[in-house]
DNA sequence: CAAATTTCAGGCGCACTGAAATTC
DNA sequence: CGAATTTCAGTGAGCCTGAAATTT
């Protein structure tokens, strides 16, 4: 039989998240909070290439995504001035206002997606995760 | 600072898997493997409401899916002479055996993705995902 | 008749390929 | 000139809503 693999649970549980955070619960697509994620968490700028290695989004679709972030007004793009072909990418007040609302929103989820884990599990979880993303 | 939650973990990892896994190496598409898992691992025959709620896929696209299944000869869609309303769709010889190669394709991506977890880890892994599905 | 199950048709967000523009 | 970065247009698969058909 099979033993109903890690990565198959994996992404049944990732699909679980998916359906769980409707737009209207986040203020923002999953995807955008993503990227403001990214981008509160190093400081507030970043140049693009390094966003879409970490959100795993081609360079392509990024540039879409950094358009939705734009027009909402929660970043801007500046030329970096070491080398004027790359963008930095910065988030604007209004950015991290609205990131750190639908930041709340979000654990709101985690709690009822992992409500069958206890704290210290969900920092196993969580530490897993990280080990198996740092290859 | 934000401390980049499970979830968003969670979310790397399996698009990093996607990647890992284009329809080259499966044989199969990554959500026709997982519909002949579902199905080996049940024995063979199941109503296909239930493989719904199992694979997280609503009944619309489900239909969508065991047609291409179908076509390709993998699965066979029998009514269900206690409810005639329903199907109840079984594995045929030639999906037994895509399906086991595939799952040994399936092995290798695990072992490349997970490569930093050991076994016991990547058990403990699955554990902790079982659990958060078992609500 | 209302409810459940399967099915198809339409539309939308998402991801990739290919090609253009700018700068190094 | 070749390489890197950002950008857009086109394409295809994926998922959802809505409505139809069959059976209970």
């Amino acid at each position: 039989m099979s033993p109903t693999g890690t990565i198959t649970q994996l992404m049944r549980l990732s699909k679980l998240v998916h359906r769980a955070t409707p737009e209207s619960v986040l203020g923002m697509t999953l995807r955008q909070f993503w990227m403001l994620s990214v981008l509160a968490g190093t400081g507030g700028s970043r140049p693009q290439t390094e966003l879409g290695q970490q959100l795993m989004v081609d360079a392509n679709n990024l540039v879409l995504l950094l358009n939705e972030l734009d027009q909402a007004g929660w970043i801007q793009r500046e030329r970096d001035p070491e080398d004027r072909r790359r963008h930095i990418v910065v988030l604007t007040e209004r950015g991290w206002a609205a990131f750190e609302q639908a930041e709340l929103a979000q654990e709101a989820v985690e709690d009822q997606v992992l409500g069958a884990l206890d704290s210290g599990e969900r920092e196993q979880l969580r530490a897993l995760l990280l080990k198996a993303l740092a290859t």
